[in-house]
DNA sequence: TTCATCACATAACCTCAAGTCATCTGACGC
DNA sequence: GCGTCAGATGACTTGAGGTTATGTGATGAA
């Protein structure tokens, strides 16, 4: 029989009626008249073509087919209370824990997670902001996004290419009107630079802008690119940030990033114990992720 | 949760949009909008407080909860439909088969047989008229009815008394018209006396009514009961009938019982292999037919 | 960029399946 | 006899469940 024609409410009748071989107890169950069930278990019957009650006096008895009828009716309605019980009564959904460093966190992820809690206002996430990287089998967070130089740094675990990085220096508009009408790299030597733990990359960027002879150059360190790159948007120097971290403080204005020339610095990564497996919620952020970086 | 407040119209809406990850395939498949879906499953999902479904964009996903729940309906509505279309296509109810012998079946039970299909029109009931008791196993008749001088005279089958039998003579009211004012055991004698099979039964009523000299009568024997009671009925003579075949000649005044006089004759049994395996339609018989002679 | 399209959401309204009410029936059992 | 009780039935009513029309936002082709 066709879904769009199972007759739900005869049956949910005709298996209360079974059950307490009584219309008058199945309409006090079912909060309905006695004349109602009446009717819905004649209409039953006379859809089937069989009689389900056998009419004695001032009681029902099922016949044979009724009884098998009742027998599978009871099971799936009592299955498909206690399911709807347990989903009612089961806790609010745990939000979907995401493992990223502070410094993705900081400059990508917070400010772009507006948009898609737009997009999604039933899907809570939460971010779980560390340096190394989640371990997963303590469910500490489903997914992470890394940073790497090169793919596959992580054993057991799945990684899909978000985006590759690359570095490129950027200040504040304030402190770039202050500066020669035409900032040149040589010009960057005059102003304080803002590295980021290693000083190899300020040097690494000098050789690609065509000055391979400027030696290492002092400047205050940050133990993460947020906090430099925080720096250079309150003027006090020069840092260089890799184009996805940078990308929202361009956009809003806070930095300017004055030279095409930048050096090639690895690739972020999202990565999950097994991408099949994810919650579904869990999908849909990875999905929304990726489609960013497309 | 309680039955009646069992949602099963957006039950059935969830479990067709789920198995097509679509509501508006599921609308197609069940005959309705694609609104109305989406209506139901925001019911649901309201009820339960969780949601079911993850609206990504121009498809949804199931959230964990809704697979469960999913896997659960599709199982219960597939069962459904299955054993309703197994009821649809079974052929008509087989009728209650009783074996009864002819005399039984013709004086007591066609006669009283029209109320009872009065008061179970859905019970149809086929007499299989039998000289020998059933034999069960063939499936030749669910229950019988039989006479016999004790119980137990039926090896492996149950047996319910249904009433002990007593004769007394038998004769059409114009014959006893026509007959002295006051109508004497010895007066019999003038008429002519019905045998059924054996003499012997006259004889006994004879003894019993005050008379043991009398010697063996002549008159024609019949091969049964009913012949004997029908030829008495027609004014052929005097016949010797128990009461529970004589019944319903009475009531209808084919035949005058004169003599309060009668001679126990063994009784009217009831019998089954087992009546607690009896069909429910069978059930309802044996039941009316007990009532009938309690 | 603009426009068409597609899938789901939503608002307003409608309709008939399902229910109510009142009454009937027929068998007990006191 | 007579009250009672369980189910059946006819006439009427109502709200759950539907419809239509339109909105929304992402996508992809022109």
């Amino acid at each position: 029989m066709k879904r769009g024609r199972l007759p739900l409410t005869a049956l949910r009748s005709f298996e209360a009626a079974g059950r307490h071989q009584s219309f008058t107890l199945a309409a006090e169950e079912l909060f309905v008249s006695q004349a109602a069930i009446s009717r819905q278990i004649r209409e039953l019957e006379e859809m089937l073509g069989h009689d389900l009650f056998l009419r004695r006096h001032r009681q029902v008895t099922l016949t044979e087919r009724g009884q098998a009828l009742l027998g599978l009716l009871t099971d799936s309605f009592d299955n498909m209370s206690r399911i709807l019980e347990e989903i009612r009564a089961a806790p609010p959904d745990k939000p979907v824990r995401i493992s990223v460093e502070p410094s993705f966190a900081a400059c990508w992820l917070v400010p772009k997670l507006n948009r898609f809690r737009e997009t999604f206002p039933e899907i809570e996430v939460m971010i779980v902001s560390e340096a190394k990287l989640v371990e997963f089998r303590g469910g500490e967070a489903e997914i992470g996004i890394r940073w790497s130089g090169k793919a596959s740094s992580w054993p057991r675990m799945q990684a899909k290419l978000l985006t590759k990085a690359a570095m490129s220096p950027v200040l504040a508009p304030a402190l770039l009107e202050q500066a020669a009408a035409a900032l040149t790299p040589e010009g960057l030597l005059e102003h304080t630079l803002l590295h980021e733990e290693k000083r190899l990359y300020w040097q690494q960027w000098f050789v690609a802008a065509g000055l391979p002879d400027v030696p290492p150059q002092p400047g205050p360190l940050f133990a993460g690119t947020s906090l430099a790159l925080d720096a250079a948007a309150r003027g006090h120097g020069v840092a260089l940030g890799d184009n996805v971290l940078v990308e929202d403080m361009l956009r809003t204005g806070d930095l300017v990033q004055p030279f095409a020339t930048s050096i090639p610095c690895g690739a972020y990564w999202l990565v999950a114990p097994d991408f099949a497996r994810l919650s579904p919620a869990a999908r849909v952020f990875a999905d929304w992720l990726l489609a960013e970086f497309s």
